[in-house]
RNA sequence: GCGGAAGUAGUGUAGCGGUCAUCACAGGGGCUUCCCAAGCCCUUAACCCGGGUUCAAAUCCCGGCUUCCGCACCA
């Protein structure tokens, strides 16, 4: 098992990512991409896109910043929110639900006003002075920007990118000539402000998010068809765990919404495929009470890791909540005809948490050998780098040789690296710890026969090839590697 | 946000009032026909920030920031 240090230092050290702001002391809840973690997850983005844009998904990319209306209709500056209480005599912050729960008061106020009616009736004291506290206020996870402005100009970052989509639904339902089911993605950057970031990259105050709001009829909802893939594990609200294939859960009602069903298939196909797979991955049913203020139900995939489950997806039926709420605060007409029958399409949301996605694939993937050296093993299609050309010794033309076979790859595939320092060892070494799944060397030999070796990181195996052939087969050279070791 | 612990080269660490601030790995250069972090030589690179105590502070004290572990939070 790899712990999250593990994980972190070896991301610090080879540059997939490192805390942010250090030189001036860091700032908790932000990270910085190094080099190697921006190819990381752009690739694992691409697999994300890429299988909505099978699907017929159309995608977006609206603004970080959205004026206050947005977030009155979406509902979040209302129950984003925390109350929050502070003592006037000592300055110490309180949540006030709990600091209520404690004093045996189950019945907790909603509102700024109802809240200090309730103090001015009761008595709560400061934990740390004994003082009583009167002072209640909002605490909002939205980051506000010129909060004294007036309010039609007060500007918010947004705490999800879906928001973007919805208020696009009329512009996006047009170009898509009205048709439905519509998916539309959007990948973008989150903010929260939330009270206590965690382990690098899972809980981050900045965050990217790809996100799919699938519209549809719910009369004729689509996406009825899911295929058999692998089985995988389910825990729904009642706590009994099942094993079975997701068109199980969803022909056995374990997943009400047939279509949210869909989306679980998608999301667990999706993670597959860059090495998340069973028995890394769950999916777990929201309680009643931990559902968002728009959400009616909700599947997350969860990634096991340092042996707790860490929310990586979520898959929200967010039925017409979010139509109904800006068609009434904007006026716009959210309305979908179909013959007579006029009605506010229902959506899901699967909702990907990048960064989290990120880490959750660094840490399944590493793997340490008897010797102690670390590998890094990460799909082909995710690997920052497909390959490596390395020549044995950087003299007597093995390196021209090496060199004129990188340049002539590079022709049809970036994703390739050329390395000549130190020896052949140490840069298999280097090359296993960020992940590149084959090292091409060029030895003596080569010189000879234009014939190279290629290396597999995970089994070290080698094959002889004829650079002939590698420079033949560079186009698809992901694919043609794989190959040689299936 | 609360309680506890900790912050020294890129990484992991030693030092705990006076050191050219230790060591290893990693990095750079060189030698070695060198296929799995081999060896040898040379080399780059650090005391989280700010204040205080002291003749003298990486070391002691205070404040801040950050990280880790619990608790809380996680729409």
């Amino acid at each position: 098992m790899t712990t999250y240090e593990e994980a972190i230092e070896l991301a610090k050290r080879r540059g997939f990512f490192w805390p942010s702001f250090s030189i001036y002391g860091g700032q908790s809840g932000f990270y910085d991409y190094g080099p190697l973690g921006v190819l990381l997850k752009e690739n694992i983005v691409k697999a994300w896109r890429d299988e909505y844009l099978r699907l017929g998904a159309i995608f977006i990319d609206t603004p970080n910043l959205s004026p206050e209306m947005v977030f009155r209709a979406s509902g979040h500056l209302e129950k984003f929110s925390d109350l929050a209480a502070r003592c006037s005599k000592c300055g110490s912050k309180y949540k006030l639900e709990s600091l209520l729960k404690k004093a045996g008061i189950a019945d907790i106020p909603t509102d700024v006003k109802q809240a200090n009616n309730l103090l001015e009736n009761i008595s709560i004291r400061c934990e740390k002075c004994g003082a009583e506290i009167k002072e209640v206020y909002d605490f909002n996870l939205m980051f506000a920007l010129e909060k004294n402005e007036k309010e039609a100009s007060r500007l918010y970052l947004r705490p999800e990118t879906a928001q973007g989509i919805f208020i696009n639904f009329r512009l996006l339902s047009n170009y898509f000539r009205g048709k439905l089911p519509m998916a539309v993605g959007q990948l973008g950057k989150g903010f929260r402000n939330e009270i206590s970031p965690r382990n690098a990259l899972i809980r981050l105050r900045e965050f990217y998010q790809g996100e799919v709001e699938v519209f549809y009829d719910p009369e004729k909802p689509g996406f009825a068809d899911i295929p058999v893939f692998e089985e995988t594990t389910f825990l729904p609200m009642d706590h009994n765990e099942k094993r079975m294939t997701v068109r199980e859960a969803s022909n056995s009602g374990l997943i009400r919404n047939p279509v949210l069903a869909h989306f679980v298939f998608r999301t667990q196909k999706i993670l597959s495929s860059i090495g998340l797979g069973d028995g890394v991955i769950r999916f777990r049913q929201h309680e009643k009470n931990e559902l968002a203020h728009y959400s009616s139900d909700c599947w997350d995939a969860e990634a096991k890791l340092e042996n707790e489950w860490v929310e990586i997806v979520g898959i929200s039926d967010r039925a017409s909540y979010d139509l109904k709420r800006h068609a009434e605060f904007s006026g716009e007409n959210m309305v979908i005809t179909d013959g007579d029958r006029k009605f506010i399409p229902s959506v899901v949301e699967p909702s990907f948490g990048i960064d989290r996605t990120v880490l959750s694939v660094i840490m399944v993937s590493i793997y340490t050998r008897e010797n102690g050296s670390k590998v890094l093993k990460l799909n082909t299609s995710i690997a920052p780098y497909i390959a490596s050309i390395l020549p044995l010794q950087k003299k007597d033309g093995v390196d021209v040789l090496a060199k004129d076979i990188y340049s002539s790859i590079l022709e049809t595939e970036s994703r390739i690296q050329y390395d000549e320092s130190g020896s052949i060892g140490r840069r298999y070494a280097r090359q296993d710890e960020v992940g590149t799944p084959y090292c091409i060397t060029v030895d003596y030999e080569s010189l000879e026969d234009r014939s190279v070796t290629v290396r597999e990181r995970d089994s070290t195996k080698q094959v002889r090839i004829s650079t002939d052939s590698l420079k033949q087969n560079s186009g698809h050279l992901a694919t043609y590697l794989d190959s040689l070791f299936a």
